[in-house]
DNA sequence: AGCCAGGCTCTCG
DNA sequence: CGAGAGCATGGC
């Protein structure tokens, strides 16, 4: 079955789904212009391909998706739904853009990455424990560990040979024994961290979508920094990689602070604190420009340019 | 080899 | 209370 998605435009379809080429390959890939990832929808998994048939200024993109069960027609607008926001679709850029025009650098960074839209996870539970599994140590070994608990506890979906992985759910990581999640190679504390969590989120003493849906972002914050396990870094990227919260910061975040020192200091590393205040700048965009500038960096694009 | 890596909690003094 | 140790594993 296939479907047609319109977006709000400017939008880079395959410039928005790069960021995902160096993910985590179970569950999500993108090459040659096409996006794949498995979704949930109800009990069954459909796998949906995602490719760009219009252009940036008229986007539109076309899913197609397989499942080894059947597809109705509900499923299909629900996948249209969970696409738009995988991908913010319905997010419109220009305000960032006029927002940000006063800053020299980031006027710049937004000039280079037009169209990039940030994307949000599938659920909110999903950027939660990826946060705490990247806790402290490198995205490589981060990346590593989370392939393990997909690898070990995610649902796969085998269509044409390949097979894919659909994130775990609370119920299932909740069901996890510590020692297994050691095996994955979570430390002890890690491990209970992620079991403890998954446990509080299906039980539904943790109702992600619920905190999630708090206008006041500092509530969103202080409600799961209560949870052990979770500190401000980690509700803040949960809230910008799950929640859509892109007027949020994660300021002491080790490798923004090192990109925010290259494009706004004299190369010394800068603290949290003036991270934070260097964010301020951006206002309701301080997460979203927070973004582009990872993906300036990743993408090779220098701070000072004369062209 | 050893040290650090997109933190957080627990334990001391 | 504030400071400091401990944690897991891959890469440099």
């Amino acid at each position: 079955m296939r479907l047609a998605v319109k977006a709000v435009p400017p939008f880079d379809f395959g410039l928005s789904a790069l960021v995902f080429s160096g993910g985590d390959r179970q569950i999500r890939r993108y090459e040659n212009g096409r996006f794949w990832q498995v979704i949930r929808i109800g009990g069954k998994l459909v796998l949906i391909m995602v490719e760009a048939s219009g252009s940036v200024e008229e986007p539109e993109l076309l899913v197609e998706m397989n499942s080894d069960r059947e597809i109705t027609r509900d499923d299909r607008d629900k996948v249209g739904e969970i696409v738009c926001s995988l991908f913010n679709l319905d997010f419109d850029l220009k305000p960032f853009y006029e927002g940000v025009r006063g800053d020299v650098v980031m006027a710049k960074v937004t000039s280079r990455l037009w169209g990039l839209r940030s994307p949000t996870t599938a659920t909110v539970f999903e950027a939660l424990i990826d946060s705490i599994v990247e806790q402290q140590i490198s995205l490589n070994v981060a990346h590593v560990l989370e392939g393990k608990v997909i690898g070990a506890f995610g649902d796969a979906l085998r269509v044409s040979g390949e097979v894919f992985y659909v994130y775990p759910t609370p119920a299932r990581l909740a069901s996890a024994t510590v020692s297994q999640l050691r095996a994955c190679g979570l430390s002890e504390r890690k491990s209970e961290y992620v079991r403890n969590v998954s446990r509080m989120v299906a039980d539904g003493v943790l109702d992600l979508e619920r905190v999630g849906a708090y206008d006041d972002a500092n509530r969103i914050i202080g409600e799961l920094d209560e949870v052990r396990g979770i500190g401000v870094w980690t509700a803040e990227l949960t809230m910008v990689r799950g929640m859509r919260r892109l007027d949020v910061v994660p300021a002491d975040d080790l490798g923004l602070r090192r990109v925010m020192s290259h494009f706004y200091g004299s190369g010394r590393m800068i603290s949290g604190e003036e991270a934070r205040r260097i964010a301020e700048r951006w206002g309701a965009w301080k997460g979203l420009a927070s973004f582009y500038l990872i993906v300036a960096e990743t993408l090779g694009i220098r701070p000072q340019r004369s062209d």
